[in-house]
DNA sequence: AAGGACAGCAACCGCCCAACC
DNA sequence: CGGTTGGGCGGTTGCTGTCCT
């Protein structure tokens, strides 16, 4: 196992760094910009190897880092995303501006984790910490069901999925994460506007994507959060290509499309562009599915009914209570979400607290 | 006051992967 | 096509400050 040729070179400092070789570095980047790190430590004077500057430059010499306590919503998120992500830090940091991975992490393993385990939740599965030996049962809606009653479904593509038997869905989203992602114009049951021009919309798609994820057991994310469907059903699916445009076009939280938004891409290959050529989005198609999700057949239907209108080319459709997409660059919802079959956490209630947080 | 235990955090280590040659 | 290199990431270490006895 090779180790790094930075790391041999024994005349290199280690450990921390001193005020006069953060100036250096800070001094270095500043003027020239992130580049080669490996050529840093030479051309900013410094007796480190280029990683250990990269490191230093991220985790604290970055000027847009935020320093201090993790706040109320932040640590809400971040017990979200890891339940969603697991330990990936950074795909986790990359949801909380000016916050690092390492950061994240430190605090996780120092705090949150402890924090979990005094509330009786796993820190690694989130979920409650009572080992017992009989079936465990969860409520969901009307419906009561066994844990290990596990399904597995098998497909016409010949491959097996096995589901959850309980759909769950805790979500909590922080303020960081309204209008930096807003897809789209329009405004909620409550009047309350989203466009592409302001701060003060959301994106339903970003919601919708996080809970499909976490619904799918599978834990699959995509980058921006968009929900690859191809893993779910590839079947059905033909086209998977997930196509990010540029970074300011990925739908996703904290990650911009509403200045420049010209065309979006699903995973899947749907997509929901400015040119009126495909506005299909079968993440949204979920809404066509009225039923109540009591077990793994009705969320495997749920799942086929949304991929197979994806799939179609639809152009628009009308959701449950009125709302609807046209084929237009606007997507409005007036409607209420029909999707209380799926969790209390979804509810009406619960969205018209997230929009007004 | 001393020193042991503990918590928090910065930094390092080792591995992986993609780009390049 | 295999080796090398650099960047990125997650796990881990070890230093430092604080608390407790």
């Amino acid at each position: 196992m090779g180790r790094h040729s930075c790391c041999v070179k024994q005349k290199l400092r280690k450990g921390l760094w001193s005020p006069e070789e953060d100036e250096k570095l800070f001094n270095y980047i500043t003027t020239y910009g992130v580049g080669c790190w490996s050529s840093v430590p030479k051309l900013a004077g410094l007796q480190r190897c280029g990683k250990s500057c990269r490191l230093r430059w991220i985790n604290y010499l970055r000027p847009d880092l935020k320093r201090g306590m993790f706040s109320q919503q932040e640590e809400d998120l971040i017990i979200s995303l890891h339940e969603v992500l697991g330990n990936r830090w950074a795909q986790i940091a990359a949801q909380l501006p000016g916050r690092t991975d390492n950061e994240i992490k430190n605090f996780w393993n120092s705090s949150l984790k402890k924090k979990l385990l005094k509330q009786g939740i796993d820190p690694t599965t989130h979920k409650p910490l009572n080992i017992v030996t009989e079936p465990q049962y969860h409520h969901h809606q009307s419906s009561i069901m066994k844990e290990e009653e596990k399904t597995v479904l098998n497909r016409d593509s010949s491959e097996t999925l096995v589901l959850p038997s309980s759909i769950q869905i805790p979500f909590s989203v922080s303020s960081s994460s309204q209008g930096s992602s807003s897809l789209a114009a329009g405004s909620d049951s409550n009047n309350n506007q989203f466009d592409q021009n302001n701060n003060n919309g959301y994106d339903p798609l970003a919601l919708f994507e996080s809970s499909l994820c976490r619904m799918s057991g599978l834990n699959q994310l995509s980058s921006g959060f968009g929900f690859n469907m191809s893993s779910i059903m590839p079947g059905l699916i033909t086209n998977s290509t997930m196509t990010e445009l540029s970074s300011e076009n990925k739908s996703g939280w904290g990650i911009s499309s509403s200045n420049s938004l010209s065309s979006y891409v699903q995973p899947g290959g749907c997509q929901i562009s400015n040119n009126n050529s495909l506005m299909v989005d079968p993440l949204l198609y979920q809404f066509q599915f009225n039923g109540d999700v009591k077990n793994e057949e009705d969320y495997y239907q749920m799942m086929k009914t949304a991929t197979v209108a994806a799939a179609a080319g639809l152009s628009s459709w009308e959701e449950d209570g009125g709302g609807q997409i046209l084929n237009q660059s606007s997507i409005d919802f007036t409607a209420t979400y029909p999707l209380t079959s799926l969790s209390e956490d979804l509810s009406p209630a619960n969205f018209d607290a997230f929009n007004h947080m």
